[in-house]
DNA sequence: GTGACCTCAGTTTTT
DNA sequence: CTGAGGTCAC
């Protein structure tokens, strides 16, 4: 193997032979070089087989792209390496050894969304679900399971922590009762396996010689000591991080895993990558100096072969809008000035979510065609979810979460009322014949040693009260759940039958449980679109089935778990600026960078000012400034709009701990200047891209133009539609989308025209048929020629001026 | 099941 | 301000 384009330090990380080692790597500095090389190493020279390595990293894109490298070093040879993240390591072994921690092979996984509902069913059952709220419960719920703590753990404190005792006994037990582990349990299940049955973690920590562990300064308690029993034996382990990175403490992180690791490996060598590959001088002398301010890291300093460079650019704007506009502008300048720069090489930083509306608007309004990283994940679609809960009722007929979700959705008449009696019915039979424990608070710890044998599941009586178990469920209900019951055997039959396709399965589940006939019935714009997703979803199944031939239905609904999205390695937009939070950043670098936002109070994000949240905000702000290579441009407004009201914000400190000779020196008013003389410069010296989401901005401009001008002759008043979700069932069809309306304005009887123009920014133009309701639930047919009528609920707001 | 109305809370989110 | 939920009356 050719080591010769390795620097020192890397060469050692790579060459190391037996031991610990801390890898220390600085942003940019090749880690995951470091990382396959070493892989690459240890295979090549015969150390040991590669069925003998385990890499760990945290995101499924790291897995995958450790796993394409060492293929290339390796070839064949890296056949047979483990490989994968944190939590799906783990599920490949708890798989292997369910029963001995009370699962079956079969478990559902249960994604943060579902916890939280799961929470909130339990808080509710409570009546505590007024004062408390699902999200705070859970977030202490997993912050205990993060540091691997059971409820016993809980001192009596506050309201809340009481709160918490009461429902995380609960919760637990109802994950037991239903097969199913949050993703949390997946980890720490494996530790219980580890401490139940030792002889598993032996076999496991001698079968792997050696373990690597990326991204070191994420991991949590658990993780280490998962980390720990896996190489404990050969002590072969090879840990990269960088402490400085560690901008997840806020999920269960704990930064002192990376900063103690020496004093807990006797022995171990540390080795400092301390040469960064991305970074000007006049960047990476900026970043270096902010983050030299944190006092708890290990101490190192990065250093770039690339001198000098563009120096940094602080733009001090008026407000959030004029801010989002500079942004917009510059970027159309600095890619025109240049040639060989394309839009993908831009991206736009920002602290929150929240930001990203006034940049996206800006965006559009000159035309910068651009993409926002981030938003709700396929696989979190109601819809989707609505089928997956149908797939994982055939997996796991024990997940009563699930068959709660889908035994009325599609509507089939089976009521709150139905239902209820079904459930007391159920609580009866476990009570009166003593064969389930009822569930009990003071008995239950985290991990339970033993499955506790489940009297009548939830469905089982479904199936009972069908069959007319429940004489308090009239005869019309009763034929309904039988309809239902008769309906999922059947589906049932089928996937344990075995001969199906998994993709064909779904087919039939989306058929058979009238959902595909309740979404075609209604017509809307949302429906149309919900049923697309399911003809994603049912692609995606397919090309998992291509991908993993045999693969069981289990098996696709943990990937679906795990991997968040469809396996769509994320794509890759050229001719489009990158809007995204600075979380999302980490690992990425563009050559042109923009952090907006940078004020006190929202970059440092105000909270409760302990130490621990303070460098966080810093280590956050290092990151941002190290994805870029080439520029960075930071930006602040002296006022910005929040909610409804108008705050002002002093510059981040931040920003003055950046080292004046780092930075651009110029007058305000010639930064103003130069800022708009580049409009209009755009598309002259770079070729302009044209893309899909272009289409958005030329509405966009249109729809300005429109409001401006006025229409035919007659100047008419102009208002905009925002929002359009589809309500109750909750789908995501249209949001985010905007339309905007001419109308004839009446004081009193705020109302649209029939026949009005409206402009949507998704369906392009259309004409209002009718329409009905007010305020947050207006509902406008609106018929778009070619895609025929579609019902658009939005937010009706007043006209501006 | 739907429309109208109300209320509440608004960081980040690798798995 | 805005989106997500929930409730209540038909």
């Amino acid at each position: 193997m050719n080591l010769d384009h390795l620097n020192p330090p890397q060469r050692e990380a790579v060459l190391h032979g037996d031991g610990p080692l801390l890898v220390l790597a600085g942003a940019g500095s090749g880690k995951t070089r470091v990382l396959t090389h070493r892989v690459a190493r240890l295979i090549e020279e015969g150390a040991c087989r590669p069925w003998e390595i385990l890499a760990v990293t945290f995101t499924n894109k790291a897995a995958r792209e450790m796993r394409e490298r060492t293929r290339k070093l390796l070839g064949d040879a890296a056949e047979g390496l483990w490989v994968g993240t944190f939590h799906a390591t783990c599920a490949r072994i708890l798989r292997r050894h369910a029963e001995r921690v009370g699962l079956t092979p079969a478990f559902t996984i249960y994604d943060d969304d579902d916890q939280r509902r799961l929470i909130g069913q339990i808080l509710k059952s409570l009546s505590l679900s007024e004062r408390f709220q699902a999200r705070e419960i859970l977030s202490k719920i997993d912050r205990g399971k993060n540091a691997g703590q059971g409820p016993e753990s809980l001192s009596p404190g506050d309201w809340v922590a009481d709160v918490v005792a009461r429902v995380w006994p609960i919760y637990e037990a109802r994950l037991r009762e239903e097969d199913a582990v949050d993703f949390n349990d997946i980890l720490l299940r494996v530790l219980d396996l580890f401490e139940k049955h030792p002889e598993v973690a032996q076999e496991l920590d001698r079968k792997f010689r050696y373990v690597l562990v990326d991204e070191f300064q994420d991991t949590n308690r658990v993780q280490y000591r998962l980390v720990d029993h896996l190489s404990s034996g050969w002590k072969n382990l090879a840990v990269v991080g960088d402490d400085d990175q560690s901008i997840y403490g806020w999920r269960g992180a704990d930064v002192s895993n990376i900063l103690g690791f020496a004093d807990d490996h006797p022995g171990a060598r540390v080795v400092k990558l301390e040469q960064n590959y991305r970074s000007t001088g006049m960047i990476l002398g900026a970043a270096n100096a902010v983050i030299a301010r944190n006092p708890q890291r290990h101490p190192k300093t990065l250093w770039t072969a690339r001198d000098g460079g563009v120096p940094i650019v602080i733009e001090t704007a008026d407000d959030d809008r004029v801010e989002a506009d500079f942004i917009a502008r510059t970027i159309r300048r600095l890619c025109a000035e240049d040639s060989r720069r394309t839009l993908s090489d831009f991206a736009v930083l920002y602290r929150t979510h929240a930001m990203s509306r006034q940049l996206e608007e800006a965006m559009r309004a000159l035309k910068v065609p651009y993409v926002v990283v981030g938003g709700q994940p396929f696989y979190a679609r109601s819809e989707v979810k609505d089928i997956l809960a149908y797939l994982r009722v055939m997996a796991n007929p024990r997940g009563a979460f699930d068959l709660e979700r889908i035994i009325n959705t599609p509507p089939r008449g089976i009521g709150d009322t139905t239902f209820d009696r079904v459930k007391a019915y159920r609580e009866a039979r476990a009570a009166g014949d003593g064969g389930r424990p009822r569930l009990d608070a003071e008995n239950l710890s985290l991990l339970p040693a033993v499955e506790e044998p489940v009297a009548m599941t939830l469905l089982e009586a479904v199936q009972a009260c069908a069959a007319g178990a429940e004489p308090t469920i009239a005869a019309a209900a009763r034929k309904k759940l039988a309809a239902f019951v008769a309906m999922l055997e059947e589906l049932r039959a089928l996937a344990l039958g075995g001969k199906l396709r998994l993709g064909d399965l779904a087919i039939l589940a989306i058929e058979k449980s009238g959902y595909k006939a309740w979404l075609e019935g209604d017509g809307s714009m949302e429906s149309h679109d919900r049923l697309d997703n399911l003809n994603e979803l049912v692609s995606a199944i397919h090309a998992f089935e291509s991908d993993h031939p045999g693969a069981v239905l289990s098996e696709f609904l943990e990937s679906v778990a795990l991997t968040g999205t469809a396996d769509s390695a994320d794509g890759v937009a050229k001719g489009e600026a990158t809007l995204m939070t600075v979380h999302a950043a980490k690992g990425l670098e563009y050559p042109v960078v923009f952090i907006a936002g940078l004020e006190e109070g929202i970059f440092p994000q105000r909270r409760e000012d302990t130490l621990a949240a303070e460098g966080e905000e810093r280590r956050l702000c290092y990151v941002a400034m190290t994805r870029a290579m080439d520029r960075l441009i930071l930006t602040h407004a002296r006022q910005r709009r929040q909610f409804d009201e108008i705050r002002r914000n002093a510059p981040s400190v931040f920003l003055a701990e950046i080292p004046q000779e780092h930075l651009a020196r110029r007058p305000a008013a010639a930064a103003r200047a130069s800022a708009g003389s580049g409009y209009g410069g755009f598309g002259r010296g770079a070729p302009q891209p044209r893309r899909g989401s272009e289409a958005a901005a030329d509405e966009f401009d249109q729809r300005v133009d429109e409001g401006g001008g006025g229409g035919a002759g007659r100047s008419q008043p102009r208002t905009t539609l925002s929002g359009a979700g589809l309500r109750g069932a909750g789908g995501a069809g249209g949001a985010g989308a905007t339309a905007s309306v001419t109308y004839e304005y009446d004081q009193d009887d705020e109302s649209f025209r029939v026949g009005a123009r409206v402009r949507h920014s998704k369906f392009g133009e259309g004409t209002i048929r009718s329409f009905s309701g007010r305020g947050q639930d207006a509902r406008l047919v609106i018929h778009f020629p070619g895609q025929g009528e579609r019902t658009i609920v939005a937010r009706f707001i007043e006209p501006a001026d």
